[in-house]
RNA sequence: GCGCCAGUAGCUCAAUUGGAUAGAGCAACGGCCUUCUAAGCCGUAGGCUGAGGGUUCGAUUCCCCCCUGGCGCGCCA
């Protein structure tokens, strides 16, 4: 489950301290944070605290001295460790046992899939809110980051231990389905007379024709030059089904799975909206100025108010949200996180100002911005409209590079940074595309445990090797590397950052690479056949795992 | 003008709640396939972390101020 070698460093840590309390050697009122990092240069350990340094100043005493205090408390230290050293200016190194470090093999072995997990969320449900488009056409591959980060993010929160509802939100009011409508009644008219006008901000895309031929071969000819609000609304109607199953297409073929699917259109038809607006009232945050409703955000940090209800009596998209947010606190999640582009990132602060006024805790919605992605082709860069009908389809990409590649690519940056994706790269099935390194150990490690059982090895009792075997440098650094991975399945939960588990999974695979090269692991030598065997199906067990919470397939052979 | 994000090797990016000597890949150059998959490995080279101040034992990381790029700043969504 956890990382249990930084567990028990920890426990250790927390006892001595504790024992230097009693004794009076250290004054301190509580047991503090305990830091432990990994360092860069193996000179300095496996693992180190720069403990003594943080309490130097409340303590008044110089580093060093409490280093050696802690040190001196520190009990039974061989079992676990070489050697614990003190390094100026005041951390605590620790070098572990090659016996410690094994263990984790075992771990592994024994938790199979489960091996990353935690539970560290205790069961808190949390609703994730992606993609979330207006349901006008398909998903572009600016939907496509954020539908990676969601899905990954909400795996991960889920391995993590928190009960996690994936939701979609589909903006299915207000003006942009009318234009929607507009733009399939008019292809559908050019069906019978090519000279219809299509109107100026109209989608343009293929998909919208399309639509109008479909409505051909259901209904016929029957609206042929008709123009009266009862045809429109069912050009409305039919557009947003048509559009809604054409998401609902695209993230399944993505493997992007939801669990639920919220309908702008019915916080409206189920009055959620005028009841968010009357709770606001009641608390005074809610004005009237030039014949609009307006929120009284500045208040609550925002840089202005803004309109909820326009002069002419429409809602505003906002309004919608406001009761979409109530309604997420009222099914009782104990907090909503929102991924939005970086396009969004304005709407932050007047969002939050809602969580202020609705009296939630402030950190009750969790606001995930990422940057814009842009595309490149042949070295040009691609610029996507969905109404100019130049956009570059999800579902193109995928089909272009692959589901992996396409999945990869989106994750391996920080959400903060921009992506620029490049379709050649992409496209390259060679050891410039991070994917097929990644699977590309996978497919090996599979073949050498697939050679090992036609030699008759038996692989049924791994877990029985005699682990003491491994001793080789890339042995144990591989070891150490597997023991890391609850660590950063829990960081890239807890902090949002679920790049960091491509970029272990990189790391994790080069080393293996390296060793591949230098050691053989079936050899006439059984004993450390088996030790090995079972090392490279620990890395395989947790690359799998690691690709699992991706959505990457791991393949077998290449 | 105001706000958010970014600026790290030629290019694309990492860097463990502030840690010790800032790391990978690509591109360049030189090596490794009668042995479990060469979609691989090893080696060489590459840096004033945009500029300047500050905070402290210590700053790529935090604060201030500039510069550059992206994105916002609607009774649109």
């Amino acid at each position: 489950m956890e990382n249990l070698i930084e567990s028990k460093i920890r426990e250790k840590l927390v006892a001595a301290i504790e024992k230097a309390i009693e004794d009076g050697s250290l004054k301190l009122e509580s047991i503090p944070d305990i830091y432990l990092e990994i360092p860069n240069n193996p000179e300095n350990g496996d693992y180190a605290t720069s403990l003594s340094l943080k309490l130097a100043k409340t303590l008044r005493m110089p580093p060093m001295k409490i280093a050696g205090i802690i040190v001196e408390h520190l009990e039974e230290p061989n079992s676990l460790f070489d050697k614990i050293v003190m390094a100026p200016p005041g951390f605590i190194n620790f070098f572990l046992r090659e016996r410690a470090v094994s263990a984790v093999i075992k771990q592994v072995l024994a938790e199979g899939d489960r091996y990353g997990s935690s539970m560290q969320g205790s069961g808190k449900k949390v609703n994730v809110e992606f993609v979330s488009s207006n349901p006008t056409g398909p998903l572009t591959i600016g939907h496509g980051r954020q539908a990676t980060i969601g899905d990954v993010l909400s795996n991960a929160l889920s391995f993590c231990g928190y009960e996690v509802t994936r939701e979609y939100y589909y903006n299915d009011a207000g003006k942009q389905m009318n234009m929607l409508a507009q733009s399939v009644h008019a292809r559908y008219q050019q069906l019978y007379d090519s000279a219809y006008p299509f109107p100026d901000e109209g989608y343009k895309g293929d998909y919208i024709r399309d639509a109008a031929v479909d409505v051909r071969e259901q209904e016929g000819d029957k609206f042929a030059g008709k123009n009266d609000p009862e045809t429109l609304d069912f050009f409305r109607r039919f557009a947003v089904r048509e559009m809604i199953a054409l998401i609902d297409r695209d993230l399944k073929n993505y493997g992007v799975r939801f669990d639920v699917w919220s309908l702008e259109s019915s916080l409206y038809s189920e009055g959620k909206v005028e009841q968010a607006i009357e709770l606001l009232r009641k608390h005074g945050h809610i004005y009237e100025k030039d014949g609009a409703v307006w929120f009284r955000s500045s208040a609550l940090g925002d840089e202005k108010d803004r309109v909820i209800v326009r002069s002419n009596g429409e809602k505003t998209y906002f309004a919608g949200d406001i009761a979409y947010h109530m309604n997420k606190h009222e099914r009782g999640f104990d907090w909503a996180i929102d991924i939005w582009g970086a396009d969004h990132h304005g709407y932050v602060p007047r969002m939050k100002a809602v969580i202020k006024a609705l009296g939630y805790p402030d950190d009750f919605l969790e606001c995930i911005v990422h940057q814009m992605v842009s595309f490149m082709r042949d070295g040009q860069e691609i610029k996507m409209s969905t109404r100019q009908g130049q956009f570059v389809t999800l579902d193109e990409l995928v089909r272009e590079v692959g589901l992996a590649v396409t999945r990869f690519f989106f994750l391996m940056r920080s959400a903060d940074s921009h992506l620029v994706f490049d379709l050649d790269l992409a496209k390259k099935e060679s050891n410039e595309n991070p994917v097929y390194y990644i699977q590309y150990a996978h497919a090996r490690i599979s073949s050498i445990v697939k050679h090992a059982s036609e030699k008759g090895i038996d692989l049924g009792n791994l877990a029985g090797a005699d682990l003491s075997l491994l001793t080789e440098p890339e042995e144990i650094d591989l070891m150490k590397y597997l023991s890391r991975f609850p660590s950063v399945v829990e960081a890239a939960a807890e902090k949002r950052e679920v790049h960091r588990i491509p970029n272990f999974i990189l790391e994790a695979v080069g080393l293996f690479h390296a060793y591949y090269n230098k050691s053989r692991v079936v050899s006439e030598d059984e004993p450390l056949t088996l030790a090995r065997l079972a090392l490279v199906e620990a890395l395989r067990l947790v690359v799998r795992n690691a690709l699992g919470l991706l959505g990457i397939e791991a393949p077998e052979r290449m």
